[in-house]
DNA sequence: CTTGACCTTATAGTAGGTGTAAGGTTTAAA
DNA sequence: TTTAAACCTTACACCTACTATAAGGTCAAG
């Protein structure tokens, strides 16, 4: 089987399967008499299982470590259980942040006049001072830069 | 001021700076007689700025455009509006991204036995087919795989 | 026999920086 | 005095996870 049709039955793109064979997260798969890739039933098995955990938000380096696990008929449910309670921490821990994003936003469109004036609350609370640097006096914060 | 004290008071690193500068989203600072760059309290509020604006999520080419803004009296505030509230929506869209993300990973932790046993059913599920690629008779998809 | 759709490799680009090398400067201590 | 730490400079490589492009070989249809 070559490559476009690989990529049709994984839903990765032809590129992306030799990106991952040239970063040996696939191995080299074997060629057809006109120097083709040629691959087989398990390759696909491999693609779309990495496919699917690509999809789950796990990290290429993630995936070695899932398709090992995948591969390995002694592996430990606990093991992947892990990985995956791991993950999961992450992906609390970005909607976390980008929650925390929105509302700052939020504050910004709510609190901007949105008319042809140059005035503009947005871009004073962006003109304020950070709350790290501290120590200095020769700054003033212009509110909402504390939330 | 040389770089690592305006580093200081901005909470960007010296790095990032010299990043901005390179990539011309800050103008060049004069130099100080051994060669050190040399920043003025104008440059501290200008990167002030780009931290804050970087930290709500705006982009790089982003805040190019805020910054111009920002230094512009004869500005909007509907122009900076308008640029908040399409970032509003793309941190609303990636928040159901990740959401989605967090659901489908809450399915796998609980459908998985989690003790020392190698059946499991995170690694079962990641290996399903596609949804996409379809219309091919050899693959059957093993359950959890259509959320 | 040509056209178009495949395939191959190699290289560079994307965003937003960070790390490293190789060197110059300044300040404080031994 | 010298030497070590802690700055500074430039230039280049590296990071993630690909995608784009170039330049060429192969194959099936018309």
């Amino acid at each position: 089987m070559n490559i476009s049709h690989t990529a049709q039955k994984t839903g990765l793109s032809s590129k992306t399967i030799r990106y991952y064979e040239s970063i040996k997260l696939i191995p080299a798969p074997g060629r057809q008499a006109n120097g083709y890739r040629d691959y087989q039933q398990n390759d696909v098995k491999r693609l779309n299982f990495l496919r699917q955990a690509r999809h789950f938000g796990f990290s290429i380096d993630e995936c070695r470590l899932l398709l090992g696990l995948y591969q390995n008929p002694a592996r430990k449910s606990a093991q992947v259980h892990e990985l995956v309670e791991q993950k999961l921490l992450d992906v609390d821990r970005r909607i976390d942040e980008l929650l925390t994003m929105r509302n700052l936003l939020g504050e910004l469109v709510d609190a901007c006049p949105n008319d042809q004036q140059s005035d503009c609350a947005i871009i004073d609370s962006m003109a304020g001072s950070p709350e790290v640097s501290g120590r200095d006096s020769d700054s003033q914060p212009i509110g909402l830069s504390e939330v």
